[in-house]
DNA sequence: AAAAAGTGCAACCGCAACCTA
DNA sequence: TTAGGTTGCGGTTGCACTTTT
């Protein structure tokens, strides 16, 4: 499928760059697979893809993360955890290659020993959402109430009009006020309720769904 | 000044989800 | 229903650059 003999690999060249450019400004984005082929390159598609996406693409804010966004990436990591392509998706010009690259490299050591303090102080854990597959169970798109077996159905999501800070304060107030009651959903724990119900917020305001 | 170790980032890889015939 | 093709994601790697010894 995607080894095709003799395909260009590693650094980009700015000549291969243009041709990118202008192949993605004459044809738009999308059909990744044809791109390679139009823009007369030899590379497969998904080094075109990433390559637009992570570092030609228009708006793409570079260099250093400002106070507000490392503050923003830490607690939707706590709302959605390794789940880089949401939380990039609050982040405007941000890229989800960069936030990993900048969680790995520099938030990562912060977190853990933080968390090693928290043990060592023997507070409560914070509640870190675990990576999901990026499509939801089908089940979800029932209305709430018909999933629920023996827990009152959450509240409804903040409005979207409200700012991103008091989205997250709203999503961590909801995680808190539902500690400690695991009821069953289709047979999943409430917490794991509240991660799709996280999951499922996040990704359809950004994405409006896949495709 | 040179070697070793550490760091940051761009790019690749494998896989699951999705689409379509 | 299913199989093959396409897309998008997160994890990982490789390498250039910087810092330390």
């Amino acid at each position: 499928m995607e080894g095709h003999l003799g395909v260009r690999k590693g650094a980009w060249t700015p000549e291969e760059d243009d041709l990118l450019k202008k192949c993605i400004q004459r044809h738009g984005e999308g059909k990744w697979h044809q791109v390679p082929f139009k823009a007369g390159l030899n590379r497969c598609r998904k080094s075109c893809r990433l390559r637009w996406l992570n570092y030609l693409k228009p708006n793409i804010k570079r260099g250093e993360f400002a106070e507000d966004e490392v503050d923003l990436i830490i607690r939707l990591h706590k709302l959605l955890g390794n789940r880089w392509s949401l939380i990039a998706g609050r982040l405007p010009g941000r890229t989800s290659n960069d936030i990993k690259n900048f969680w790995n490299s520099h938030l990562r050591k912060t977190m853990v020993s933080h968390t090693e303090e928290q043990i060592h102080q023997r507070k409560p854990n914070i509640n870190v959402i675990k990576p999901r597959p990026r499509v939801l169970s089908r089940s979800l798109t029932r209305p709430l109430e018909e999933n629920i077996c023996n827990t009152p159905p959450p509240p409804q999501p903040p409005p979207l009009s409200v700012s991103l800070d008091n989205e997250i304060l709203w999503w961590e107030s909801f995680l808190n006020g539902e500690e400690g009651e695991q009821g069953t959903i289709d047979g999943s724990t409430t917490s794991d309720f509240q991660d799709e119900a996280i999951a499922k917020y996040f990704g359809e305001e950004t994405f409006g769904g896949r495709r």
